[in-house]
DNA sequence: CAGTATCCCATACGATACTG
DNA sequence: CAGTATCGTATGGGATACTG
């Protein structure tokens, strides 16, 4: 049995996955690999997910300290920029493998890019 | 936008997270990486899955091609084994990078194994 | 600009009993 | 032994409107 800010895990894999899984986690990871996004910056690169699934998940990542969330004026509008932390920069090596197998079955197998 | 096996995804990260996704796939992935289990070894190996879920999850990954299924016996008792197929076996760097991660974080962060 | 608030739904998952 | 069947629940996520 595994612990981690509070949550039980019956594997080591899946601690990792209750930090990265869910539909959207891995894209913002991926997309936050070369580095800061400011918030509209990322739906861009995410249009179909929807404000209140990305704030969540947003949210969820900096509590589980993967990114951190940097403030930049104190009157609307606003700027905020999302980034990896030190410890969120370890999960680069697996975002990316899960990124290129994706590629790879499109490439490889029946998949198809549209 | 990507498509495999007639499931749509945003993201080449999407489109992996969508096959070893949810709670317990890589976990049944990691108890495979050494070979052929049956059954109810998975069960042992994995005691706090319901039998309905670990069925539905090893149908899942039969019908996307990660694993196969053999059945030995054509009466009951029935004798079943599962494996990775080649195509699951591309999956097993990641699966390991995924475990050894979560090994990680209960090492040198505030985890714990309990 | 960067989010919340509110409401709703689909689906993943659990518990338990039963069967070829 | 290796599952299904049935039922119930929890939560992740969607749609839309609103706000500091």
């Amino acid at each position: 049995m595994y612990q981690f800010k509070g949550k039980e895990y019956p594997c080591c894999t899946s601690l990792t996955m209750g930090i990265i899984g869910g539909k959207w986690k891995t894209v913002i990871l991926f997309h936050l690999i070369d580095g800061t996004l400011r918030y509209n910056e990322l739906r861009k690169e995410m249009p179909s997910v929807t404000e209140r699934t990305l704030s969540l998940q947003l949210k969820t990542l900096e509590e589980d300290g993967i990114i951190k969330r940097k403030v930049y004026t104190s009157k609307p509008p606003l700027k905020v920029a999302y980034s990896l932390t030190d410890f969120g920069k370890t999960l680069i090596p697996i975002v990316k493998s899960i990124a290129d197998w994706g590629v790879m079955v499109v490439e490889e197998k029946e998949g198809m890019v549209v």
